[in-house]
DNA sequence: CATGAATGAGCATTCATTCAT
DNA sequence: CATGAATGAATGCTCATTCAT
């Protein structure tokens, strides 16, 4: 499935040839996320993300102008992966009642894989100017609006029992029960398995939706 | 209602009178949290600590040993105003199931007086060392046991329909409603007032725990 | 003689003790006049003033806030010492045209003593932000300012024949000839000593101005 | 009138082709005079004076070795273009004396329409190695040296009355008062136009040289 | 010849922490 | 106990210069 194209911030280099640039941006944000996640952003020097990117300081600031800049690629790429697992894994069931169950185990499973960044972006969001921060927040909606077309569609053909008021909130409580497995995974972990997490809050929100699950 | 006691990590002061100690910190642990919710551990200094807190920079350092101590010191002061406000607004009623419907509305509008403080600690406590996050997680294990304990009643009573395998979960859950209208409320206050999203949360809640609310 | 009171921009320091701030900038100047003068003000950096004034880069930065603001310092303090030297060497003539002589003399000894200051005014002020700039061209007027007064008293008791309207100029035609002898000391130390410069360019002025010396 | 031959300091290139280096030269200074004009020479990258004369950092630097040859060029283009405007104005008066307040004028006038080069002379000479300034002075020296040639000429046909030991310093006088309508305008332009500043001055030099204008 | 990506030494400035008074 | 001046390691960022293509 295909990512739908949206808004993306234009971050400023001096490098004119842009394929060098995506690829250059793509070492970049590999190196970052691996060290913001280890680290955080604010513990991370910039010649700590050149080094692990495997070029020098200059050539870092050829590709961004600063360090924030890198952050917010960071937290686009995140959104871009997470959007990419969200619907590669999501099949159509034959009602939208089957079509979420599925969805959300896809979900869970990619929010176990994407810990870290889950994380991050919950940590380092606020370090992000205002403009910056309008994009990503958009891509979390983006996100969010993922289950809320789902809610729609089984609300229509009648498998989901749900108020249209209520949808917004039922998709955001969706994601963030995803990002939970992540921030309370210090608790969770401890009392469930990453299939009990799913199996258990499934069967709960589709008992809120309606009869069984 | 009291709080019960805990652990609580031992900061370092080189001041003898403890009631002393106690004072201070509490003009520490004001200072900071006013400066950490508006600007961020990182970006505030330990002089502008010192100031607000009024007195010297010298003075601070009489009564922690670093700039972490103080965040522990915040995470600490949030956890137990939370749990304050948690216990003294919880009202027993005839049922776990009304005792569960109050308490969830009263935690609710309590995370919305704190939403900065609770941004706060989604943000920060990983910056505090691992010994420090320890206690800061087995903070926030308490609060969640508050409803965990509430769920057991209702089950005991036979007012709510719950396994007991999903009681910390669901707790955790409520939990995290509490703490989603702070960090998605860029989202969620578009759509819904605080009364309104306690009323549809609640209901989506009492839904998955059987029959009406 | 007492330099009168003026207008000085005053610079930010975190330091509370007046007395010191004023010890310290002290030594910041004489660090910074000696490495300006010989290195200039982009080739120096702000480790070079620290350690030559004796101390760490960080209390460097509790007295000052900005390596700019070392410069204005300097420039203040050139001007300073200028004027110092200007109206402790000035002694009253019988007329205004004896008066001038002494003081044309005695300025240019000071020139003599202080070129590499007047080099550095006339190389780095404009790396001062307007505002300095504004504060140190003030300067540079009071300088002129004293000869104009000569020249006016001279105008007043018929020892000098100037116009009005020639006086301010005829008065930054002496200041700037004492700068030359600093600027242009490459070409003038070898054709003229100190005393001839004087001696000749003194007969040129008072040729001008009416009559013998 | 033709410039005369002069000793320039030949600035080495990786480019064979000699017009072409003078083309590219060319281009390269009017970009840097412009840039440093503006901005001086310490705030101007090399890149903004490639981008302004219309090629690439690399191309810059076949033609120059390193920043402060495109200074010294700028500087001796400076110069070039002085004497240029103040040969081409000057005209053979009846007497030296004429000839002379003919050409003061006339260099009054290059003074103001180069004032900004003039003070990028006075300030950025001294970013020069020793040897770049030896040739920058001697340039300065000719342009003083066509005043001394017709205060000579004006001395040897009795129009002016001056002692042979004071037509250099006399030279240099007329020199630094066109600088001076250029570093000293803050004040000066405050009181004369150019015309005033043009006769005030040739009246009190041709005071000084006896008689009348 | 021309290009422009890569380099890394260098710089101004900050800030947690100490310690003499 | 309180103060606040002193410290210097650390950091984000710049820019002259090089060199492979």
């Amino acid at each position: 499935m295909e990512l739908p194209d949206r808004d993306q911030k234009s971050i400023p280099t001096l490098v004119k040839d842009e394929d060098l640039v995506r690829a250059k941006r793509r070492q970049i944000v590999d190196a970052a996320v691996e060290l913001f996640c280890r680290k955080g952003y604010h513990q991370t020097t910039t010649r700590e993300i050149a080094r692990q990117a495997g070029f020098s300081i200059g050539t870092l600031y050829e590709y961004i102008a600063s360090k924030e800049d890198v952050l917010y690629l960071v937290c686009e790429a995140i959104h871009t992966e997470m959007e990419i697992q969200l619907r590669e894994g999501v099949r159509e069931g034959a009602t939208g009642r089957e079509t979420l169950a599925h969805a959300i185990a896809n979900y869970m499973r990619a929010c176990d894989r994407m810990q870290d960044s889950i994380l991050l972006i919950y940590q380092e969001t606020s370090s992000l100017v205002p403009e910056s921060m309008q994009y990503v927040l958009q891509n979390e909606e983006r996100i969010t609006g993922v289950f809320q077309d789902i809610l729609d569609q089984g609300r229509m053909d009648g498998s989901l029992r749900i108020e249209p008021a209520a949808t917004p909130l039922m998709a955001h409580n969706i994601v963030v029960m995803g990002h939970m497995w992540a921030f309370r995974r210090w608790f969770l972990a401890k009392h469930y398995s990453l299939d009990e997490y799913i199996a258990v809050q499934t069967a709960l929100l589709m008992n809120e939706l309606g009869g069984e699950v």
